[in-house]
DNA sequence: GACTCAATCCAAAGCGGTTTGGATGCAGCG
DNA sequence: CGCTGCATCCAAACCGCTTTGGATTGAGTC
C-alpha cells in the first residue's frame, strides 16, 4: 500500500504532506490541541469552549479539512450508505425502465441526508447472495427492495439478516409485518376497468406486466374484480402478460383486435405498451379514442411523458419518482429509529386522468 | 455507537455474536490461526501453505465471512468503489433513459471486480461540487462522467483533483488527453443521412437531441456533412433539437410534414422520438416506410427493442449497455495502471441495420 | 553437527477517525 | 484552607482490516 514517506515537521503552514488530504491528527497538531478535542469541536459536542470551537472550525476550513469517510464509517459503525439491489430478469435481460426515475427520487433524499447510494445490479437468481454479501461486507445501513414478486423470499431473508429495508411494492404472501411503499395497483386497475365499462365497453382487454411480479398480479386482480362487479365475462383471450414493451402492446393488440368478438378497449400497464397498442389500432385504420379506447397506467417517467399539457392517454397516474422519495425517507427514518420502532407502510393512490384515448363504445354511439 | 456487549467464549461454533457479521479476528480464532495468516490466505499471498489456504477459504465460505469493506478501505487506502455522477437537467428534470442500461452494463463489470458502484444524482448546475465532495470524502477511486456537453468543465476539474475518470462520450473542446468511450455519432448520422439520400430523399429532417450535449452536436455535424457532400440544401425548418421524447418526435414531424415542401424522410436520435414521428405520419394517413421514411439511432435499450426479429425502424445501432461495460473496464484498468499510464480511448462504430421504415422517395417511384 | 535458507506463521503497528474514562484548573462554598 | 463541582481538555482504546518485520521450524548443505 501507499505509505507516507516523509514525516514533516510539526509546524506545518497551510498545506501538509504534498497531495495528501489533511488528517485530524495533523489539524490537531497545528492547533496545539488533541485529536479528541478537535473531533468534538467539529461534531458539536458540548465539552468544548466556544472560543476553541471557533478556532477549530476556522482552521478546518482554512486548511480544507474533511474527515475521511472510510475512517468515520469504521469508527462509527454506520456505513452512511443505502443499497439498491436491482434484479435483472435472467430470461429477459431487461432493466426495469422505472428504475432510473425511482433512483432519481431516492437519490435526492439521500443526498440531503448525507447518505451515499450504492447500486448492485444482479441477476435475479442470485439476489439472495447479493443481500447476504451487502450485509456481511457492512457497506450499507439498509436496502430498498425492488420489483418484489409473488412469494418473494427477500423480506424473510432481510429480517433474518437484520438488515433494515423498505420494499417498493408489496410481497402479498409474507406474513410478518414489513415496511413498504406501494401504489394501490388493485384499486387503480379496478377503477380503470370500471371507467371503460361505464363508457359501454364490454370487451375490455388487459395487457399486463409479468404476473409473477406482485404489482402485475394485483393489477389483474383489480381488473377481474371490476369485471365481476359489472357482470362482464372474464375472457382469457383478452388477457396477456409479458414484459411491458412497445412490441408487447402491438402484438397483443393485433391478436385481440382480430378476434371474432374483438376488444373495444384496452387496459395497459405502461405507456410503452399503450404505444404499441396504438400502433396496432392505427395500422388497422381504426382511430384511437374513437373506435378503440386505451387506458394505461402512467408512472410519470421523466423521459416518457403522457403528452405535454393535455394527456394523450387516459391513465391511472402515480409518480414513481415520488415513490422513490417516499421509500428513501421511510428507510432513513427506519434506520434512525432502530429495529424496535414500529413499521411504517404507505399506500399511494393513483389518480385517474382523462385523456384523448378513451371514448364511449361504438355500439352505444351506433344505437 | 453500538458496542459489543458480550465477550463470547472463544470456542464459538458456526455462528458468532448474534446478528453481527463475522470478523477476521473471530475467523482466525475459530481456525486457531492469526489474523495475519487468515488475511494473507484470503488475499492470495504466497507465504501461506496450500493446505492452510484451503482450510481458511473453506471456513470463510462456511461462516459466510466477508471482510468489512470500511475497514479494508481504511487499511488499503482504496475505496473499491466507482462513482457515477448523474446530472439531471435543471430545466427539464429529465433522467436520461439510457442511464439505466448503461449502469447495468457497468455494474456487471464492477461486480466481477469486487467494486461497488455509487451513484450521485445531482442537478447539473452543482455537479462540480459533487465531484469535489466525492474526492475529499475519499469514497471513490474513480468516476464515470455522464452526458458531457460542449465545453464541459468536468475533465479539467477531475484532472485538477487527480481523480481518475472515463467520459462516456466526448468533450470536443478539451485540449488535454483524457479517457473516453464514445459512439462515432458523426459517422453514424452521416451514414444515415447518406442512406436516405441514396434512396432519393432530398428533404431529410433531423430530429435531434439537445445540441448543448456533445453527442447531439456531433450528430448534427454528421448530418450536415452528408447533406453538403450530396449537394443537398441545409434547411433550418427541417432541423429540431430537444429532449428525446415521443412528444418531441410527434410535434416535430407534424410541423415538418406540413411544410409547403415537406420532409420525406426523418433522422431521429432515439426510438422514442421515432415513435412520435411515426404517430404523426400515421395520423396524416401516410404510411411509414412507404410514404415517409424514418431512420433512427437505436441504443438497444433493454426495455425498448426495435422490433423482435425484424427491426421495425431502419437504425444506426450501438448498445449502450456494452458501452457501459467498456467504460467500466477502462476505468478499472486505468485505476490499476496508475496515473502515469497512457490514456485509452475507444470509438465504437454503430451498425446500420435496415428495417421496414425506409423506402425510396415517392417521387422516384412516381417517375 | 553447525549453518543457511526457504517455508510458514505471527505480534504489533498502522489506516483516520470516535469515544471512554479520566486529568487538570479554577471558582464557589463551608 | 480543604473540598466539591464544573468546564475543558486529553491519553488511549477501539473499529476491522492490511502489512511490516520478525520468529519458528525443518530440510538441505558442507
Amino acid at each position: 500500500m501507499l505509505t507516507r514517506l516523509f514525516a514533516l515537521p510539526s509546524l506545518q503552514p497551510v498545506s501538509n504532506r504534498f497531495g495528501f488530504p489533511m488528517t485530524l491528527k495533523e489539524l490537531a497538531q497545528i492547533l496545539g490541541l488533541s485529536p479528541t478535542t478537535v473531533s468534538r469541536a467539529l461534531n458539536g459536542y458540548p465539552e468544548v469552549s466556544e472560543s476553541t470551537r471557533r478556532r477549530v472550525a476556522e482552521a478546518a476550513t482554512r486548511h480544507n479539512y474533511h474527515p475521511n469517510v472510510q475512517a468515520k464509517r469504521l469508527a462509527t459503525g454506520r456505513a452512511m450508505a443505502i443499497g439498491h439491489v436491482i434484479p435483472i430478469s435472467t430470461q429477459h435481460e431487461i432493466v426495469n425502465p422505472v428504475f432510473a426515475d425511482f433512483i432519481a427520487g431516492a437519490g435526492e433524499v439521500y443526498a440531503r441526508a448525507g447518505y451515499d447510494m450504492i447500486i448492485s445490479i444482479v441477476a435475479d437468481d442470485d439476489e439472495e447472495q447479493a443481500y447476504r454479501t451487502l450485509r456481511s461486507k457492512g457497506n450499507v445501513d439498509g436496502v430498498i427492495v425492488h420489483g418484489p414478486k409473488r412469494g418473494d423470499p427477500r423480506p424473510a431473508l432481510l429480517d433474518e439478516l437484520g438488515l433494515p429495508y423498505v420494499v417498493h411494492g408489496r410481497v402479498s404472501d409474507y406474513a410478518a409485518p414489513y415496511a413498504w411503499v406501494d401504489v394501490n395497483n388493485t384499486r387503480a386497475f379496478e377503477r380503470g376497468t370500471a371507467f371503460l365499462s361505464d363508457l359501454g365497453h364490454r370487451r375490455i382487454a388487459l395487457v399486463n406486466g409479468l404476473e409473477s411480479m406482485d404489482f402485475a398480479a394485483r393489477r389483474r386482480e383489480g381488473y377481474e374484480a371490476a369485471l365481476a362487479a359489472r357482470g362482464l365475462a372474464r375472457d382469457p383471450a383478452l388477457m396477456t402478460t409479458g414484459e411491458m414493451t412497445e412490441a408487447q402492446g402491438y402484438d397483443a393488440a393485433c391478436a385481440m383486435l382480430s378476434l371474432p368478438d374483438p376488444a373495444t378497449a384496452f387496459l395497459t400497464s405502461s405507456l410503452l405498451s399503450a404505444m404499441g397498442v396504438r400502433r396496432a389500432i392505427e395500422e388497422r385504420g381504426l382511430a384511437l379514442g374513437r373506435d378503440v379506447s386505451v387506458l394505461t397506467h402512467d408512472d410519470e417517467l421523466s423521459y416518457m411523458k403522457n403528452g405535454t399539457e393535455l394527456p394523450i392517454f387516459t391513465a391511472t397516474r402515480s409518480s414513481v419518482r415520488e415513490a422513490g422519495r417516499i421509500c428513501a425517507q421511510m428507510l432513513l427514518d427506519r434506520i434512525a429509529a432502530g429495529p424496535e420502532a414500529p413499521i411504517a407502510t404507505r399506500l399511494l393512490e393513483a389518480v385517474l386522468v382523462v385523456g384523448q384515448s378513451t371514448a364511449p363504445a361504438r355500439h352505444l354511439i351506433a344505437s
